[in-house]
DNA sequence: CCCTGATTCGC
DNA sequence: GCGAATCAGG
C-alpha cells in the first residue's frame, strides 16, 4: 500500500480526531501503526499542540541554569507578574484546542449493529444467565468508554445518567465484544428462550 | 500483559 | 519516503 492523497487525508482527520496510530492503521488496511506513526511524523503533525513555539519559557526557566530571578534588572515595560501565566489563554479565533481524547461521536468504539445488551428492563434472560452476569458484575473492570479496546468486554453496566456507570471490561471473546459471560447473555439461542407457553 | 507515541536506521 | 525494530512510557 502506498500513501495516496486520499490515505494520507483519511490518516490526517483521524490524527486530529485524537485517534491512536494503531486505529487509523486499522481503518486504513495495509499498514502498521508504526507506519502510520511515521508517517505522521513526516508530515510533520506529530504533536498536534505546537502551538506558537513564541514562548520565552516563562515559569520554567528557573532550570537548568541557577541563574538569578532578574530581580529588578528588567526594564520590562509591562511586569504583570502574578499573572504571568504559562499558557497565553488569548487565542482568539481557534475553537477549542481539545486535548488528544475527544469522545469523537463520529467513530465510537462501541461497535454498531451488535446485540445491543438488553436494558434494565426489557428483555427476559434466562435466570441462570442473569445470575451468571451478577457475578460477573462484582469482578467488572468498571472501565470507561474510552478505556475500551477490541479486547475488552463493552458490556454496560449502571445507569449512563449518573456517575455509577462504567463498563465490564473483562477479556472479550475473540471475535465477540463481550466476556464470556455476556457473550452469553447477549447471544442467546432462540431455542433457550423460556416463554410462555408453547 | 495490554496499550500508547517517538525514534532510529536500513532499505 | 517508508516502516520494522526498538525505545520509553501508562
Amino acid at each position: 500500500m502506498s500513501w495516496t492523497d486520499e490515505r494520507v487525508e483519511t490518516l490526517k482527520r483521524m490524527w486530529a480526531e485524537g485517534q491512536s496510530a494503531s486505529a487509523i492503521a486499522k481503518e486504513l488496511g495495509g499498514v502498521t501503526r508504526n507506519a502510520v506513526i511515521g508517517k505522521v511524523h513526516r508530515l510533520g503533525l506529530s504533536n498536534r499542540n505546537d502551538e506558537a513555539e513564541v514562548k520565552p519559557a516563562p515559569a520554567p526557566a528557573a532550570e537548568k541554569r541557577p541563574e538569578k530571578k532578574p530581580a529588578a534588572a528588567k526594564p520590562e515595560p509591562a511586569p504583570e507578574p502574578a499573572a504571568a501565566k504559562p499558557e497565553p489563554a488569548a487565542t482568539p479565533k481557534e475553537e477549542a484546542p481539545q486535548p488528544a481524547f475527544t469522545p469523537s461521536p463520529r467513530r465510537p468504539i462501541v461497535p454498531a449493529g451488535q446485540p445491543l445488551p438488553p436494558q434494565p428492563s426489557a428483555n427476559e434472560i434466562s435466570p441462570e444467565a442473569l445470575a451468571s452476569v451478577r457475578e460477573v458484575e462484582k469482578k467488572a473492570r468498571k472501565l470507561s468508554l474510552m478505556e475500551l479496546t477490541e479486547r475488552t468486554c463493552k458490556w454496560p453496566i449502571g445507569d449512563p445518567a449518573t456517575d455509577k456507570f462504567w463498563f465490564c471490561g473483562l477479556p472479550s471473546q475473540p471475535g465477540k465484544p463481550y466476556c464470556e459471560a455476556h457473550v452469553g447473555v447477549a447471544f442467546q439461542p432462540m431455542s433457550s428462550r423460556r416463554d410462555r407457553r408453547r
